[in-house]
RNA sequence: GCUGUUAUAGCUCAGUGGUAGAGCACUUCCUUGGUAAGGAAGAGGUCACGAGUUCAAGUCUCGUUAACAGCUCCA
């Protein structure tokens, strides 16, 4: 007999050999049923290989992520073994499961494989899959493993196999496929019951761009139709919701390849929606004692020679701009710390001057690959809401709090209700490579991981992630179809303070460093917007979308009483339009409610009499009729309630 | 950056080497209406840009530019 330890310490007694689907067998069928790989002493393994000493077992279904992997990796040997079918003599490289589903890197040699035969080849994977083929673990010796793949001419495997470790070597074979492989897998296809092949593309072998390219297939799979259902429509509703397809419909933001790549234009409505939001954040940071400045979009290169970044990032950057008399070079501004730097240099800081708060919303320009382009979120040019807090090292926490604090306001004023954060802090062990003094990290980690307990935000915590310079934070937000972004960071710098010799007098009248911290609740103007349109939709919060209200004339007879009404909700600072088409009203609400305009108000004989507007709010329909004035009030007291309670 | 795909009207997209197309949007006309698509007509094009092949190129070839996807998940 040999002992199971299970997750919540218990301890049960079997058979030696025993397999994990055996002892799940003895807790409950339906465990039994869903359970779809083991961990063993920490490692993931196959149901169905026994256990011959003491073990502690966890047991893993589909809502665990190794429950998932094995569920996907046995996916991809199963879409190898339709392809295997299908295509005679196709060689294969590997397929793993990834994230969300699984791939299969493959050279089918002469054939191609394109986008209109994954239908068929899904077709024969869920033919295969419904034979429950049960999948067989073998341990194989090298010598073995080399002669079986050589003889089928499997010259990728062979080269994996090279580099194995005789002894170590294992295959899985089901039906007529076998597959080098380390496993974990599924005890069978049977689970397998619905598949989507999702995509084909061109994918080096082992990722060199020297070595030839393979043909990769991506796919999903799930134990049930339902749950491919479900993926199938979010996927649908992300590209609904992509903001590069909202910010054309709404007319945000543009590109212009004359411009250059990677270069976002605000259009008229984007701008005042980003001007909004940089608004609502300035007067917040006002409250918490920021002061704005404005520096220039380039500095001097011996600015980011101070700093550091010329040497780590001059490369990698858009090259310096030369001066036509004095041969002076300047670089367009990564970040906006060294300037800022440079404004706590302007005078002699004392203690009793700290924290200083300077914040700004900086563009700056970054030299990205061009393939790593991508809508607002990936760009070259962008504007962070910067902001550089000088402090003393007993500040840090203090500060921290008041960021965490900014932050929130700004996550709940947008609706983000899901949020957790990442604290990056030093490798355990080495520690060389990061700068300052033990005392200020040891001091400023603590720092972080208290004020994250005291605001009860679930913080996970990362050793090894801080940056050289200082520990970080960074905010995470879930949206509206559950994906997650990143967005805020808050983090601490010794570096900069170092580099550009920045001093304050302290109490004790002796020269002290001051400790940095950068912080951008945003990130950046561009990330931030296009994840608030993702989250979103396209439907703003009232205070920030463009247009608030549309009035609709019932016929052309209503047209100078529907342009009398935008004119006073003009002057109550009501953002408000007019659609005067000779259009029926079905027609105009429907227009307007898809361009996803908050209220429509509707205005014919009664309203024009009686000085009203028939009300209809996006999305719920005939609110019935107000007074013009009342009706304007009501909205502005929303708006003040939206922004004026943080 | 690399590989692949794509680029046709403001938008979404058809287009088979031989006269440039549709729907929506736009303009005009009819209609004057009550809570999610009324009807008709019209206008709108350097087929991304530059070369080449051809009697003839939106279509074939090459180059450039840009967008999209992948290249980061490692048997």
């Amino acid at each position: 007999m040999i002992k199971i330890t299970f997750p919540d310490g218990s301890v049960r007694e079997y058979n030696e050999g025993v397999t994990g689907l055996q002892i799940a067998e003895s807790i409950s069928s339906r465990l039994a049923q869903d359970v779809l790989a083991c961990g063993v002493n920490g490692e993931t393994w196959d149901l169905s290989r026994p256990i011959n000493s003491d073990a502690s077992i966890v047991l893993y279904k589909w809502d665990d992520e190794q429950g998932k992997h094995a569920f996907w990796h046995t996916s991809a040997h199963l879409l190898a073994e339709a392809l295997q079918e299908l295509y005679p003599g196709i060689q294969f490289g590997i397929g793993p499961a990834i994230e969300s589903g699984f791939y299969y890197d493959v050279d089918p040699g002469e054939t191609t494989i394109k986008e209109a035969d994954l239908v068929n080849i899904e077709k024969k994977m869920a033919e295969l899959a419904s034979k429950k083929e049960v999948l067989v673990r073998e341990d194989i010796a090298k010598e073995d493993a080399l002669k079986m793949f050589g003889d089928r001419g499997e010259t990728y495997k062979c080269e994996l196999i090279a580099e194995l470790e005789d002894g170590h070597i294992t295959t899985y074979t089901q039906g007529s496929f076998t597959d080098l492989c380390r496993g974990p897998h599924l005890v069978s296809t049977a689970p397998i019951k619905a598949i989507k092949l999702t995509a084909v593309a061109g994918a080096y072998w082992r990722g060199q761009e020297d070595r030839k390219q393979m043909t990769r297939i991506y796919g999903i799979s799930f134990p049930k139709k339902k749950m491919l259902d479900e993926y199938l429509a979010m996927m649908e509703e992300a590209k609904k919701r992509d903001h590069r397809k909202i910010g054309k419909e709404m007319e945000l933001f543009m590109f212009s390849e004359t411009v250059g790549k990677g270069l976002p234009m605000w259009l008229p409505k984007g701008t005042a929606l980003r001007l909004r939001l940089e608004d609502f954040l300035k007067r917040i940071q006002k409250r918490f004692g920021y002061q704005q400045v404005m520096t220039p979009h380039i500095g001097n290169k011996q600015l980011y020679v101070t700093s550091g970044h010329y040497a780590k990032y001059g490369k990698d950057s858009f090259q310096p701009i030369h001066t036509p008399e004095e041969n002076e070079e300047y670089l367009l501004k990564p970040m906006n710390c060294p300037h800022h730097c440079e404004i706590y240099k302007w005078q002699p800081r004392s203690y009793k001057d700290l924290p200083l708060r300077l914040a700004e919303f900086g563009t700056v320009y970054r030299y990205e690959q061009s393939g790593e382009l991508h809508g607002l979120t990936r760009v070259r040019s962008f504007t962070q809401d910067d902001a550089h807090i000088f402090c003393r090292p007993d500040q840090v926490k203090d500060e921290f709090l008041r960021v965490m604090d900014i932050i929130f306001i700004i996550f709940r004023a947008l609706n983000f209700e899901n949020f957790e954060a990442q604290i990056s802090l030093r490798d355990k062990v080495n520690r060389e490579k990061y700068i300052g003094s033990e005392d200020n990290w040891e001091r400023a980690e603590q720092a972080i991981i208290e004020a994250c307990q005291e605001k009860g935000l679930p913080a996970k915590v990362e050793y090894g992630e801080a940056a050289f310079y200082g520990p970080k934070l960074d905010f995470m937000v879930k949206d509206a179809i559950g994906r997650r972004w990143q967005l805020g960071t808050i983090q601490v710098d010794y570096n900069l303070p170092e580099r550009f010799q920045l001093e304050y007098m302290g109490s004790d009248n002796q020269k002290h460093r001051p400790v940095m911290i950068h912080r951008a609740p945003f990130g950046s103007m561009e990330r931030f917007v296009a994840v608030l349109i993702e989250h979103t939709g396209g439907k703003f919060p009232l205070w920030l979308t463009p247009d608030q209200v549309v009035v609709l004339p019932i016929s052309e007879k209503f047209n100078d009483y529907a342009e009398k009404v935008r004119a006073y909700l003009d002057s109550q600072d009501i953002r408000a339009l007019v659609d005067d088409r000779n259009e029926k009203i079905g027609r105009k609400i429907r227009d307007n409610e898809m361009k996803r305009i908050p209220y429509l108000l509707i205005v014919g004989e009664k309203e024009a009499e009686n000085g009203e507007v028939s009300v209809r709010k996006q999305g719920e329909g005939d609110q019935g009729s107000k007074k013009i004035e009342e009706f304007a009030k009501i909205l502005n007291e929303e708006v003040q309630n939206m922004i004026n309670k943080y």
